[in-house]
RNA sequence: GGCGCUAUCGUCUAGGGGUUAGGACGGGUGGUUCUCAGCCAUCAAACCGGGGUUCGAAUCCCCGUAGCGCUACCA
């Protein structure tokens, strides 16, 4: 009988969730989800303590956002609490102690500044930056003797002799010399403790079954079942996850661009997509099948087809896939997140986006043109000011074309006229007018895009024509005309 | 410096003793079409290097090399 899954992820309070951080928590979810297990969110506040609250908010957003629900952690409270490490402190200091009086761990009084420059010392010439033991060395009775003299003092683990190796869920066996740690602080002066303890201390407390983290932690392993060892417990199975890379091959960071999950929410990433994006950061289900459900993932995620190899974050292909699902959405669902956008942006404001039904049909207009929010404007601003300012390219295209300012004026007396102003008459109307001029349709709309839109690009012409009316569209249409005969050069020659 | 991890197209990856080494993003070309997007078709693009083992190695082993990580009284 193995005992139910429980997994987690833990954060220190950054103020943000940055990708990595989303992605093996992604990976934990899964991993919890899939076993019916439970899945904690512990937080690591042992060293900042100021800003928890506000640095909090940043990460349980990003995880709600995404969609990772925890079973137990903060707000959602639960059997193995507190949840934050900072309210934990005495249990880390029990251990500690017991450690000491095992005679498993030790009082060091070395002073840190001391210890700094030792160990650059010992980097400059070459050697392992080990601790010394100095403090080892001392005897029982100087030790309790300058302890009890007030002398500060930290708590250091005595690492074994022998190697340490484990089965990784992810790399197989790896192994590690004891030699080659050194003896960690566990318990520094001021009584906090350091990482690899309370981590060990809280696994163990909120009864940790499987520790998938970052492959970043692989060295810390050794370490800490040494330290599950002296306490007499037994480690949990352990898993490391390949790294997120930027696209230079470093760790992911800011200068890369956007790094935490609320900044591609800003930026009109669906969760959906980041979720599904993250999960094929080292995952694959077989090579071939890539759009999954977060409730798909639970199906079908597993540990051993977990990438060993970094993974370079690729901006491309995250836009990609939120353009696969944001056309799949309802077109309200695309009108309301256009809407949020603008709105957040204030790139629109006030009477044009209260228009909610004509919103909607210019998104609609838009179609498949949009991969995310922010592309709207693109291709529909042209629909929210009084005067359109063509682009300087598609103005002097038209220039070019001495036809053009007679054509405009013709379809604009006969979209004047035109009933019912619908899409199909006012389609047939143009491309009457093109037949009769004996050009394409495209030497009609061409110049009616540009003198609508001042873009070479938009949605289908008509759909445009619909959007702006009858009265902006001729009046929009004449005016090019008249300004085309004013600035052509044959006119001023 | 020490220790550890990793190594398939530019990127994410599938595969794994005998394959035309597959898919996706991105890129090229063609088609659809009023432009763009989309869609369809199509092309280019990879097994880090060297030694073994083997009839046969991209695949297994060793050695290099490179990248990354850790080497704190940070997490």
């Amino acid at each position: 009988m193995t005992s139910p899954v429980r997994v987690r992820f833990a954060p220190s309070p950054t103020g943000y969730l940055h990708v990595g951080g989303a992605r093996t928590a992604l990976f934990n979810y899964l991993y919890a989800r899939q076993h019916g297990g439970t899945f904690v969110l512990r937080i690591e506040d042992t060293d900042q303590d100021r800003n928890v609250e506000a640095a909090l908010r940043g990460i349980l957003e990003g995880l709600s956002w995404l969609g990772l629900r925890w079973d137990e952690g903060p707000e959602a409270g639960g059997p193995h609490g507190p949840y934050f490490q900072s309210e934990r402190l005495k249990s880390y200091a029990e251990a500690a102690r017991r450690l000491l009086h095992e005679g498993k761990a030790y009082r060091c009084f070395c002073d840190p500044a001391d210890l700094k420059n030792r160990r650059e010392a010992a980097l400059a010439r070459g050697e392992p930056p080990k601790y010394d033991r100095t403090c080892f060395r001392l005897t029982k009775q100087e030790s309790d003797a300058r302890a009890a003299k007030g002398d500060a003092y930290a708590i250091r683990f005595l690492i074994p002799e022998g190697e340490t190796s484990w089965e990784d869920e992810v790399r197989g066996t790896v192994t590690f010399q004891n030699s080659t740690l050194d003896d960690l602080v566990i318990l520094r002066t001021d009584q906090h403790p350091t990482y690899n303890f309370a981590a060990v201390v809280d696994d163990d407390a909120m009864r940790i079954t499987h520790v998938l983290r970052g492959d970043d932690h692989i060295s810390n392993t050794p370490r800490q079942i040494q330290l599950y060892r002296a306490l007499g417990l037994t480690p949990p199975r352990f898993g490391h996850l390949p790294m997120i890379l930027g696209p230079d091959g470093t760790r992911l960071s800011k200068r890369h661009g956007a790094v935490s999950v609320t900044a591609f929410r800003d930026d009109g990433i669906l969760p959906q997509a980041m979720v599904n994006f993250l999960a094929l950061l080292g995952w694959a289900y077989d090579g071939e099948r890539e759009i999954f459900t977060i409730e798909e993932l639970t199906q079908v995620f597993s540990l051993d087809r977990v990438s060993k190899n970094p993974a370079i974050f690729n901006y491309e292909k995250l836009d990609w896939m939120n353009g696969e699902y944001f056309r799949a959405l309802p077109l309200s669902t695309r009108a309301d997140l256009v809407a949020a956008y603008l709105e957040s942006t204030g790139a629109l404001k006030g009477p044009a986006l209260r228009d909610r039904a004509f919103l909607e049909r210019a998104v609609e207009a838009v179609g498949d043109r949009m991969k995310r929010p922010r592309q709207f404007l693109e291709y529909a601003a042209y629909l929210y000011v009084e005067r359109v300012e063509p682009e300087p390219e598609p103005w002097a295209e038209l220039l070019a074309k001495p036809s053009a300012a007679a054509r405009l004026k013709k379809l604009a007396s006969l979209l004047e006229e035109v009933q019912p102003f619908e899409h199909d008459p006012i389609e047939k109307a143009t491309r009457g007018l093109a037949a009769s001029e004996g050009v394409k349709a495209g030497e009609v709309i061409m110049p009616a895009r540009i003198a609508l839109t001042g873009k070479k690009v938009s949605p289908g012409i008509f759909d445009v024509i619909l959007l702006l009316g009858r009265e902006r569209t001729v009046e929009r249409l004449r005016h090019a005309a008249e300004r085309l005969e004013a600035e052509s050069p044959a006119r001023t020659s």
